[in-house]
RNA sequence: GGUCCCGUCGUCUAGCGGCCUAGGAUAUCGGGCUCUCAUCCCGGGGACACGGGUUCGAAUCCCGUCGGGACCGCCA
């Protein structure tokens, strides 16, 4: 039975690292029928906060990743003292200055088997004895993980390879706790641009910073299960695909870049591919956010007719925020103009607008054939081509110099307010 | 400094001794479609870090060099 964890230190927000690690192991146990668990590593009393577990927990469910255990070490001091002091009455463990030590012998050495890396010796030497129990009683991280990795039954430990040099003292432990050690996968880690550690002036290194600049979860986990992870020649995977083909054995060793073109590339296509009515769900917030719409207008608004101009517009966007701006154009607002959009229509273009406006007026909504017949024989009456007049329409009625196929987006955004904004547009009013 | 890990197009990767004059994706450039942009389709350029071995044959195995990274705490 497959038993996997993650063991976040609650002294930060989570970051994509962090969350691709989860990840791993959240596939491992969803693919195999395993257990999953969730470890709050908060030892550390002075760094843990409430705050950054409550900000990991968002993350994790954010992104989809459920647990089935949860614990938080600080509550399982017990179980460490017991551990402690058995191994101090059978002598593995001596008493100074206050602090509890943990004799490791100088001679031989202790060889990690990493199912990734391969075998990694360490010379006993460099191990030397190490602590722990702090002089205050409580206990460090080398001794806390293993005891817990024991109790919680943890079958295999997929963890970052910032580990592996900690990971002979942790073997020691296993051993002097008389128990088989587990598969230890130790993964590489994520770098910046520079190939630096990732940080900050990388840009977005939060979780929740990805969500907040509108990429759907699914997306954000394609991206990072790619990080090391490849299946074929394939790129867009379903959260149902990765547990269905995830596999340990196909994990890479090297450190990969986070580059953020490749996330937008995936979320625009989860994009595409996304459910209307959830697309509609996740984007409502954001669009409520711009204070532009009010909640009263989202909820007044036709759904169905929401749902074909998120349909239209969602091929232009890379992020749900893009899409939450250009879908205020559905909305009985102010047109806002690109910035460089071209000046006040001529005279000729006034008259098309106007005659446009008359035409489009009376027609029944929902239907992009019929609004195509009337914008046809109208401009046909007037003596323009399409061509000539798409632009300064599109413009008068989404505010945009591109965008969606011009019948499409007329019959979206529905021939009353059509009309307005081209009767608006023909008067060279801003609204 | 010591110990350890890693090294294929700018980036993510396929490759696990012959199928490789190295495949896919993204990014980029060019073309097509079209009322615009995007999507989509077609095409171009672009990599086995370097040097030695082993082998009939190496991106694939071994050694060295160089480069990048991690860890060396009574942090996790």
């Amino acid at each position: 039975m497959v038993r996997v964890r993650f063991a976040p230190s609650p002294t930060g927000y989570l970051h994509v690292g962090g969350a691709r690690t989860a990840l791993f192991n959240w596939l491992f146990a969803r693919h195999s029928g395993g257990t999953f668990v969730l470890r709050i590593e908060d030892t550390d009393r002075e760094r843990s906060t409430d705050e950054a577990i409550e900000q990991i927990v968002a993350s994790l469910r954010w992104l989809g990743l459920d647990w089935d255990e949860y614990y938080r070490q600080a509550e399982r001091h017990e179980r460490h003292l017991d551990a402690a002091e058995s191994l101090l009455r059978a002598g593995l463990v001596y008493e100074k200055d206050g602090a509890w030590w943990f004799r490791v012998p100088e001679a031989g050495d202790t060889v990690v088997h990493d199912e990734l890396v391969g075998d990694v010796r360490f010379d006993n030497e460099q191990l030397k004895d190490f602590v722990i129990r702090r002089s205050d009683g409580t206990f460090v991280y080398n001794f806390v993980v293993v005891v817990d990795d024991v109790d919680m039954g943890i079958t295999h430990v997929i963890r970052g390879d910032e580990h592996l040099n900690n990971t002979p003292k942790q073997i020691r432990i296993y051993q002097a706790l008389g128990h088989p050690l587990p598969l230890f996968y130790h993964l590489p880690m994520i770098l910046g641009a520079d190939r630096g550690k990732l940080s900050k002036r990388h840009g977005a290194t939060s979780v929740l910073e990805y969500r907040d600049r509108g990429i759907l979860p699914d997306a954000l986990v394609n991206f990072l299960v790619r990080l090391g992870w490849a299946y074929g020649d394939e790129e867009v995977f379903s959260r149902e695909d990765l547990v269905r083909l995830f596999a340990l054995e196909g994990l890479n060793k090297s450190a990969a870049v986070f580059e953020d073109a490749k996330l937008l590339w995936l979320n625009q296509q989860h994009m595409k591919r996304a459910d209307l009515g959830f697309l509609l769900d996740r984007v409502e917030p954001l669009v409520l956010a711009r204070a532009r719409v009010t909640p009263e207008m989202w909820s007044a608004a036709d759904r169905d007719r929401l749902a074909v101009g998120a349909h239209l517009l969602r091929d232009r966007a890379k992020t749900l925020a893009d899409l939450a701006t250009t879908m205020e154009m559905l909305f009985p607002l102010p047109v806002e103009r690109e910035a460089d959009a071209a000046a006040a229509p001529s005279t000729a273009e006034r008259r098309t607008l106007i005659a446009l406006a008359d035409a489009i007026e009376p027609l029944t909504p929902g239907s992009p054939e019929e609004i195509e017949r009337a914008v046809r024989a109208t401009l046909d009456r007037e003596g323009v081509t399409l061509k000539d007049a798409a632009h300064s329409c599109r413009l008068a009625v989404t505010g945009r110099k591109v965008g969606p196929g011009l019948f499409e987006i007329l019959s979206a955004v529905g021939p009353r307010l059509v009309a307005e904004r081209l009767r608006n547009a023909a008067e060279g009013n801003a609204t």
